[in-house]
DNA sequence: GTCTATAATAGGATAGAC
DNA sequence: GTCTATCCTATTATAGAC
């Protein structure tokens, strides 16, 4: 990247919402180097792979983003203050509802079999930062299990109506019913 | 339609099928020809308005084969009945969970506005037979209305991770639970 | 109503200058 | 590294014969 035009981050942070938006099918390279700047050429000196390569490249870097959010809510003092980090930064990366997920739209994919393995991965990670505040909250593991997949059923689901039907109020009451549900005894 | 060869209502069905599995944006006229076995120019004499005209027609055919089995399920005598008839066609429209909900391949498409009224009407619909169930069984309005929401957010959710990991027992999971708490006093 | 053939365009991808 | 220009293929859509 042109050092201090734009850094790599922010071509990632831009090829990702141009995919949550338009989806990886329906996301063309004419929008792709519209949104982030770049011409196609340039897109293709750092993706060569083209366009699946780009997606393959922001899963890698929301795998960092997740990460950080993650190791954020986990890192507070209580399985309450955890739980609420954690939804706080969920509402904040799907802007109330109003964003699609990365992941939901590249499983919809023609080619979704190409980024497989990365969003198991990703979903495992997802799952797995609700499993481990189950487990700190000293949940039965097979209640944190079922909670924690249950939680991003919930979520993933509730982007899905938001997208319907344009009422952000089911992703609000998703969370907060989460937040109220999720460590109950 | 060609009276004998093929109903209209076949090949309704199978273009639905093809955009549960390819996506909207994925499904070229190539594969909605090859798949339904009507050649490019049957398909545009019997939808001008090409692709997008496609999809609203499944829509409306949707819209019926769900009416159908709502009412089927409606008619049981007992609230768990209707419940558990149901979740049943459900389970058995999304294949145990493999097959992709036509609802969020159009809601992810990049032409999704001009879907917007149909797929607002069957989302509503779709909650709705939900929430008929929770009055018949004399839930509290407010609280058939939050499960009903909840039991579809659910159902959206849990298509997306197991078209995300393969693990069609998220979706078994999930009816399951919808089955065991939905009618709960 | 259905087919073959084809037009017209958009999409992904590359070449080569700078 | 980035740009302009271009190639090639796939895609949507139409024409016209049967």
């Amino acid at each position: 990247m042109p050092a201090p035009l734009i850094t790599k981050a922010e071509v990632l942070a831009r090829l990702m919402a141009t995919f949550r938006s338009d989806g990886y099918d329906g996301a063309s390279l004419a929008e792709l180097s519209q949104r982030t700047g770049l011409g196609k050429s340039s897109l293709y000196h750092y993706f060569p792979g083209g366009k699946a390569e780009m997606a393959t490249a922001v899963l890698g870097h929301l795998e960092q983003v997740l990460r950080e959010a993650f190791s954020t809510a986990l890192s507070c003092k209580t399985p309450e203050a955890k739980l609420a980090r954690l939804l706080e930064g969920l509402d904040a990366f799907y802007a109330g509802g109003k964003s699609a997920c990365i992941l939901e739209r590249l499983v919809a994919s023609v080619d979704r079999a190409r980024f497989k393995k990365p969003m198991l991965r990703a979903f495992e990670g997802y799952v797995g930062t609700f499993l481990e505040i189950g487990r700190a909250a000293g949940l039965r593991e097979s209640v944190a299990k079922a909670r924690a997949e249950s939680a991003v059923v919930r979520i993933e689901g509730a982007l899905v109506l938001v997208a319907a039907t344009g009422d952000a109020g089911v992703f609000a009451r998703t969370l907060s019913e989460i937040r109220s549900s999720f460590l109950a005894k």
